[in-house]
DNA sequence: TCATTGGTTTTTTCCCATAAAAAACAGATT
DNA sequence: AATCTGTTTTTTATGGGAAAAAACCAATGA
């Protein structure tokens, strides 16, 4: 059946939005709930329920009235507030990161399920998403396949996104002078140089910043296939983020600096200089994951 | 519960088999079959074990003699042997072609499943398979849109397929002369020919011939991003054919011409020569489906 | 000795049931 | 009139289970 997890995060966030209004203040429209939380009537009403029966508000005519704030103790535990297929996204991706999974290893969806607490169905689900990043093989009445985070696969990725990038790059200076994008890449440049001056502390939001900084590139001309593509490249850098850290700091400033040269390709407008600049950070890049698969093996 | 249309298919395949053979000879061991018919032995026992009940062979120890050939009424209707994947897939096809699926509408898997007399898992698995192809959006428990088959879409379509396409292109003359590609390269040729021959009577049969030939050229490199890819435009090649058939002959006619040069150029390993043919008939390709999008509208 | 066959255990496919959540509808209140 | 709330209808999410198919293991016979 389904699970109430959506109902709890909302009653959560609602605690959150009752703890910064004044005692005896109202709480607003079942309407202006709904668009807040952004969910349904439904289940703001399920919620606002909740609150009354656990007397944090007072339900008078319209009016909801805030009797007292939430203590800790009122919330809901985050491990009840994820969805299942959250659960196993995370899980399944926890088990490939230490399981052994060799390439052509098989799957048992079964097994899984058991592993993880969860049915079949849901596992059967993430599997048939999953499979679409290029590491799994789904064949009609047989076994799953993890095809294997190889060089091959690494390979196979890098040069796609090389294609992609350097598209979206060339797009990027066309750019009308008026566009908004050209500000919001001005803020990313200033968030890589703060970034810089503190990176032995803060390196690893590099991970973050590297993200934002790609999709405002393809913002300049959006795709939807390679927005779902880079949907893979975040799956990889979420995957082998952890069994990457060696040398993590040196890398990152790397990029930085790479980053840094890169916008002001961008910035300048001349094709010439901007490809170069791309085309070294993506150098860099293909080089430093096809090293961490070598670690690996 | 899991249907047997698998069982149904060997079957009928098997039965086929027999037809070739001839009376009193043995139909191989189980191993054997399993092989031929591409299931797994437990399957080829279970089609045995229907073939004796039917009488059409006699287990005599470890021979399967054949005892009578089979008569058209000893098939399984091909109703019966697809699965329920193959078939929801079939009929959201057609679906989505006739109903007036106007970009934003919401579709609603629980009324699928009625109309199409599945459960609605079998829906749900199949829409969220759809969703990959960019034309169907899914948001946690919420309904799901159906993003439209607009110029928009088409535009972002052709855009990666023609950076996959040229790039597979430029591979493919770097090719090793000994490689077995250019023989079949030689052969598609050779099936282009016959085909424009034959224009006026076979000009359907083009469609599964560009298929070949395109993912021939994707296999001087391949890339399992650009395969996955690849399933999205047979996908739309196949949706948009229905009602794509004005001036289908005379488009073929001209995209075999195009074809043809292309293939010269690729055979001539000549860069130059070879892109300019290639970006002539993905202008053609683009131009075409563009214009296709119109006529809907 | 080794391919072949007979049982047994997993695994996948698929439908059904039901709680949660969203949406639609209708009446009430300001 | 427009917003708000109460009620009903749809739709989605998820578990559970049964049959089919695959995989595995043991026994058999040529």
């Amino acid at each position: 059946m389904k699970t109430n997890t959506l109902y709890k995060r909302s009653y959560n966030q609602c605690l959150d939005l009752v703890a910064t209004r004044t005692l005896g203040g109202d709480l607003g429209s079942e309407n202006e709930l709904a668009a807040a939380l952004d969910v349904s009537r439904t289940t703001v009403r399920a919620v606002l329920d909740g609150l009354t029966a656990a007397g944090l508000i007072g339900i008078d005519k319209r009016a909801k009235r805030i009797l007292r704030h939430p203590a800790p103790t009122d919330y809901y535990p985050d491990t009840e507030t994820e969805s299942v297929a959250t659960t196993v996204e995370k899980k399944f991706m926890a088990w490939i990161q230490q399981g052994d999974c060799k390439p052509g290893q098989h799957i048992s969806g079964l097994d899984l399920a058991r592993q993880f607490g969860t049915s079949n169905s849901a596992i059967r689900e993430h599997l048939n998403q999953f499979s679409y990043f290029g590491l799994l093989e789904r064949r009609p009445n047989s076994r799953w396949v993890f095809r294997g985070f190889t060089e091959e696969f690494a390979e196979e990725l890098t040069e796609v996104r090389e294609m992609f990038e350097l598209r979206s790059a060339r797009r990027f200076i066309e750019l009308d002078a008026k566009s908004p994008l050209w500000q919001e890449l001005d803020r990313i440049e200033e968030q890589h140089v703060a970034l810089l001056k503190d990176i032995d502390q803060r390196f690893m939001e590099f991970s973050e910043l590297d993200q934002r900084f790609h999709s405002l590139i393809n913002e300049a001309a959006p795709n939807r296939f390679m927005e779902m593509f880079f949907d893979v490249i975040s799956m990889v850098f979420h995957y082998h983020y952890p069994w990457n850290k060696r040398d993590e700091k040196e890398r990152n400033a790397v990029a930085i600096q790479e980053h840094l040269a890169y916008i002001r390709g961008l910035k300048s407008r001349d094709p010439e200089r901007m490809m170069a600049a791309c085309r070294t950070h993506l150098d860099t890049a293909r080089a430093s994951l096809l090293r961490s698969m070598e670690v690996r093996r």
